[in-house]
DNA sequence: CTCAGTGTTCAGTG
DNA sequence: TCACTGAACACTGA
């Protein structure tokens, strides 16, 4: 479930879980889509061994820091997770599998039970706990970095949506190049790093901005609305990953999916779907402009 | 059975 | 060259 703020709910588990551990033991799927052509085994030497010594993120991106390079960097793509087993003694892990299956095939036969499907790796740690990657759709991906924050893709992204706002007139500077609707310029992660699809709607409808203007048609006030927006947005949006805390009750969220015909947000307002960006948009023309 | 979906990349177009 | 759009990727669930 990635956006940013399950991006950063994942990097706090696995901060909690494997700070200071070091990674006993490695299993990898065959799985030449997520890994991109790079072969199981380059992987497990890399981390076997290594001890964790930080975790970060940048936007929708997180990767780990060893006490050697090259460090495993993550995307989550659509499905993607990281999940954290307690320790189960002594696990039997399946062996590693071959070549000539579907890749995509789920793993079968772990000897825990979760995540029983789509396991793409496994840490084994020295205190017994065991981080688990887990992809359905295999839209993610697992790459390996000696310097992830400035090699791409990590290096081509924007500002953090959480802890790197630009100023207003830094963001009216780079809105007033760009003619594509604001919409799809929120879901540029050169833009803003971390910004998905249901945030995109919210920081619009909060800023009451209508999705399809052109980014360069934003006055001033409106960029500062839409700046204030992204921040309480992201901002709920972690407290709420993390204390599980309500999201307020006034947000689009909340009506966004179920998509029938006649949807109203909580306040009452019609909701249209339209596709912009090539993504579904909900908003409420009545209040966003 | 069909289709949309919390994401990104790349080919094609203007 | 820049910028944008839409298809593709692979699977789940409504």
């Amino acid at each position: 479930m990635p956006e940013l703020p399950e991006v950063e709910a994942a990097r706090v588990l696995a901060t909690r879980a494997a700070r200071g551990r070091r990674i006993a033991r490695v299993w990898c799927a065959d799985d030449p889509i997520v890994f991109e052509r790079v072969p199981a085994q380059k992987f497990r030497r890399a981390l076997t061994g290594r001890r964790i010594e930080d975790l970060h993120r940048h936007g929708k991106h997180l990767w780990f820091e060893l006490d050697r390079r090259p460090w495993p960097c993550f995307h989550f793509g659509m499905s993607g997770g990281i999940h954290v087993i307690a320790n189960v003694g002594a696990p039997k892990w399946p062996p590693h599998p071959q070549r000539s299956g579907r890749p995509g095939k789920p793993v079968a036969a772990l000897d825990h039970p979760w995540p029983p499907r789509f396991t793409k790796l496994r840490l084994l740690l020295d205190d017994g706990n065991e981080l688990v990657y887990a992809d359905a759709r295999r839209l993610g991906r697992i790459r390996l970095r000696d310097d992830p924050s400035s090699e791409p893709p990590i290096s081509l992204l924007g500002f953090d949506a959480l802890v790197a706002l630009p100023s207003t007139a830094a963001m009216a500077d780079v809105l007033g190049g760009r003619a594509a609707p604001i919409k799809a310029v929120l879901l540029d992660q050169s833009f803003s790093a971390g910004v998905g699809n249901w945030i995109a709607d919210e920081v619009l409808y909060q800023a009451r901005v209508a999705p399809n203007r052109p980014a360069r048609t934003l006055s001033r006030d409106e960029v500062s609305r839409l700046r204030a927006a992204i921040r309480t947005v992201i901002g709920t949006a972690v407290r709420v990953g993390a204390d599980g805390d309500r999201f307020p009750r006034t947000w689009l969220f909340h009506n966004r999916w179920g998509k029938a015909a006649g949807a109203i947000t909580p306040r009452g307002e019609r909701i249209r779907f339209d596709t912009i960006g090539g993504r579904t948009t909900a908003w409420a023309p009545s209040v966003q402009k």
